[in-house]
DNA sequence: ATAATAATTGACTGATCGTTCAATAATAGA
DNA sequence: TCTATTATTGAACGATCAGTCAATTATTAT
């Protein structure tokens, strides 16, 4: 019919989302899409619409690969408890988001406010993540791995905290102290 | 000897700290900071140098105060644990924060890793919102309040982690819970 | 009054912003 | 090979960016 694309989509997706979630929103010109992807951008206007649009893309397609990865990790092996801790601590030494932060949690504080299509947008994934937590201490506790009498729900949520928390370290390179302060917070709340 | 500075230095950086709060340091231009000081571009350059020069001002007022009123809130009152449970469920209903979130917190996502001269600062602060915390769970862990063999710098560091997330929360306008999860947090944290 | 000094004004600068579009190139179907 | 269709190119657009500066205004000291 007629000429093909040149670039995969997927690829452009993968090198805007580095420069976004390096950068931030505002701070990324296109000009520095131009670079990231290789794209005039008379062809990133054609393919993506808008500066916004390329963003919620790259967006999405963060988040869904987190979602995966979370699920994988919480629910793929059924000692829930070792599962959840396994997970958490990974977060220090974690050389992918060291700098970077989390694009979900950076992207949260520069728009939800301002920007009603990025707050709906995150509220979703949101309860996406806490339902992945709510199902992993669901199955733990009905292995008696925690108390029947605790509060799952509460406990996702403190895990939900938990991770934001860990993500405003990662991002600020600042080190509010070792490994072991994320056991010890795991076992503050799972043991109470 | 000459014209009188027709503007209070307080009431510029108080009026400039709203902004560059509520939209983060890239997304407020001087046209912004005009209106919310109402002073032209002349006037803002002869006192306060450059864009980044009056926003790290305003960061600085916002730590300084910060710092005063967590200061005051744990360690004023001798029952140190109260003072604790009592600063931290205000966070839910704190509507000085909320859409904002915490101006700290925003910097230190957005500003950090591109900007050295900010990432010290923070850092500087984050140490000394440590202390406080040291401080004030030495004293309780003096008082029996918490079990003396607990760590007392991993129990701060927990604190410093609940803080930004609930501060990651109050951004995002998205409630993970309601004031029962800052509660059984602490709960958590305090009776390890 | 006058001179010296410093604050304010606001038009202006060059650079960069996100975005557009006419021209060109590359494909598939006829 | 020719036509229709679509992707790519990159110069250009108006808007806005952070920042400047000559002119003006307000003050104090003489």
């Amino acid at each position: 019919m007629a000429r093909p694309l040149e670039h995969k989509r997927e690829e452009v997706i993968a090198a805007a989302m580095q420069v976004f979630w390096s950068k931030g929103y505002s701070a990324t010109s296109m000009a520095d899409l131009k670079i990231a992807t290789g794209l005039n951008p008379g062809s990133l206007y054609a393919s993506y619409h808008s500066k916004e649009d390329l963003f919620v893309s790259t967006l999405e397609s963060y988040c869904d690969q987190s979602l995966e990865s979370i699920e994988a990790a919480l629910l793929s092996n059924t000692n829930y408890i070792d599962n959840i801790y396994t997970f958490f601590k990974k977060f220090p030494q974690d050389k992918d988001h060291s700098g970077k932060g989390c694009f979900f949690v950076n992207t949260l504080i520069e728009m939800s406010p301002h920007n009603p299509r990025i707050k709906t947008l995150l509220e979703k994934y949101t309860n996406k993540y806490k339902d992945i937590f709510f199902i992993a201490l669901t199955h733990a506790q009905e292995q008696g791995q925690i108390s029947a009498s605790s509060d799952v729900t509460i406990k996702s949520s403190q895990l939900m905290l938990t991770i934001w928390g860990l993500r405003v370290m990662q991002k600020s390179g600042i080190s509010v102290g070792t490994a072991n302060i994320v056991e010890q917070q795991l076992n503050s709340i799972l043991s109470a």
